[in-house]
DNA sequence: CTTTTTTTTTGTAATGATTACAACTTTGTA
DNA sequence: TACAAAGTTGTAATCATTACAAAAAAAAAG
């Protein structure tokens, strides 16, 4: 319940009613900075919640991006992937296990902004092999 | 035939066998900056090659980026969009009228890189509002 | 507190992009 | 010419996502 109301009030924050199954997709992409699907986050939270509906998962998770409180990666071509962690960072994805990594960003120079258009988000996301499969030589 | 020419050897620079459907795809990229989808490459090569398949698109577009001649861009959730200028550049989607933009890059700094991991592409998206449909006000 | 209204959730049925697959055609080569 | 390999095609899946209308829950009103 500590959690929950924290939950809560950072959903407040971004001018959303926080709802038991909002709260549950904001504290799962919270708790799991695995990147998730839509899929992922429902099958997850299925168990706990019976009732819950797929497209639950996909309303909470295109409103919670909608007011700025998640963000929605785009770099795999097979699904949308959801973040929790909405700090300045990059994204890499590994072509061959799908893990999709964290890639630090200190700062992106004003220089690489658009001049003329109205910015609401950035993604700088990359591909390739991943240290663990390079090893594996797969 | 002079342009036909061109885009063959530009294909086997790539390793990549020139077919005439690869160099239809391949010069159309090259001709329409647009960032289309596979789809709006077949309707737009439909016309003049009436026996062209949709699976030759999609075939054809997936071997021309696993070889590097092409861009494959991911920012738009509603479908994969193709770039034929693989030079360094950003882009930027315009959420209300689905334009994708070029943003030009002179470079992107080394400390933006992932360490650990190969990278073979990267991606540096925004999303937002044009210019065009900020002033429609959209 | 009830009643009424608004918001949210749910399940099912589309939609639409992409892939699987097997047959057919073209190209390269002996 | 004839065989083998590579490429193309059409159709039928697959699968993520969205549309929609009914049910449930929450908020507002009386």
């Amino acid at each position: 319940m500590e959690r929950r109301n924290h939950t809560g009030s950072y959903l407040a924050q971004y001018g959303i009613r926080p709802s038991v199954q909002r709260i549950a997709v904001m504290e799962y992409l919270q708790a799991h900075r695995t990147h998730p699907s839509a899929e992922e986050i429902y099958q997850a939270l299925a168990p706990s919640m019976p009732t819950l509906s797929r497209t639950t998962v996909y309303n909470t998770l295109e409103l919670l991006v909608a007011h700025g409180a998640v963000a929605h990666i785009t770099i795999d071509p097979r699904f949308s992937r959801y973040d929790g962690d909405i700090s300045l960072h990059g994204h890499f994805l590994c072509e061959h296990c799908g893990t999709l990594y964290d890639v630090p960003v200190e700062a992106l120079p004003q220089t690489l902004y658009p001049k003329d258009h109205q910015v609401s988000s950035v993604q700088l996301s990359y591909r390739g092999t991943c240290a663990h499969c390079t090893q594996k030589h797969n």
